[in-house]
DNA sequence: CATGATACCTTGCTACGAAAGGTACCCGGT
DNA sequence: ACCGGGTACCTTTCGTAGCAAGGTATCATG
């Protein structure tokens, strides 16, 4: 397995509520979606188990919409308990990143300040 | 569990890498240094096994030393193939976890060019 | 000698995405 | 009328990986 997909395990629900938040979308489209961000690696099966779990927490709500050209798709809307959800896991990201980058950089805080 | 501990999963072997490769260091003392980093979630239990299997790859070397006041340690010092291994897990660091941030700031671009 | 801190390691548990497979709809070609 | 292929959904099986908890050993202290 690719070791940066095990990077978007706990991460790739915030990402579904980030996309869902922006603009409602349905699961074929934020796979696509994702690969535009560089996020190439997220096999379609598992968001849709991600998706229903979010719904059960309240986080998003699913709705069908009919499609010409295919089946009709379930598209999410995010809620008012998701958009809360989003912040505090947005800020938790931002902490932790902060953290391994900090990591990563050791002791070589002269050249990060300015080269 | 904690959400946060999920995002970790992935990049803790490389966070170990890190701290190995500025200092070589013992696994209790890695975790201590993880939480000064403010990553605070890593139960200790959880990165001997991760040594080990470093080590097993030729990633790191173990060595046992005396202390005083206590058992002896296993410092851990990094090898030549694991700094590699390093610097191909720290771009993918880079690559994904930018992904994400741009996830997260969705369409709102304006906001991040300048203030 | 018992307690507690240091320091190592192992064993179940659970969570979560990957991979693969399955269903169904709709269009276009033959 | 039939079949292939793209769209779009969902489920099941599997492996990985950290967490939680527990176990062992060493050394200092009361």
């Amino acid at each position: 397995m690719e070791h940066s997909s095990q990077v978007l395990k706990g991460v790739l629900d915030m990402c579904l509520l980030a996309i869902i938040e922006e603009e409602p979308s349905y699961g074929y489209e934020m796979v696509d979606k994702l690969q535009e961000k560089g996020l190439e690696l997220v096999s379609e099966g598992s968001i849709y188990p991600l998706l229903s779990r979010l719904q059960k927490k309240g986080y998003i709500q699913g709705y069908f919409v009919e499609s010409q050209g295919g089946p009709p798709r379930k598209y999410y809307r995010i809620e008012a308990a998701g958009q809360e959800q989003l912040r505090r896991w947005a800020r938790e990201w931002t902490r932790v990143s902060a953290g391994v980058e900090e990591v990563l950089n050791g002791g070589e805080r002269e050249q990060t300040a300015d080269a």
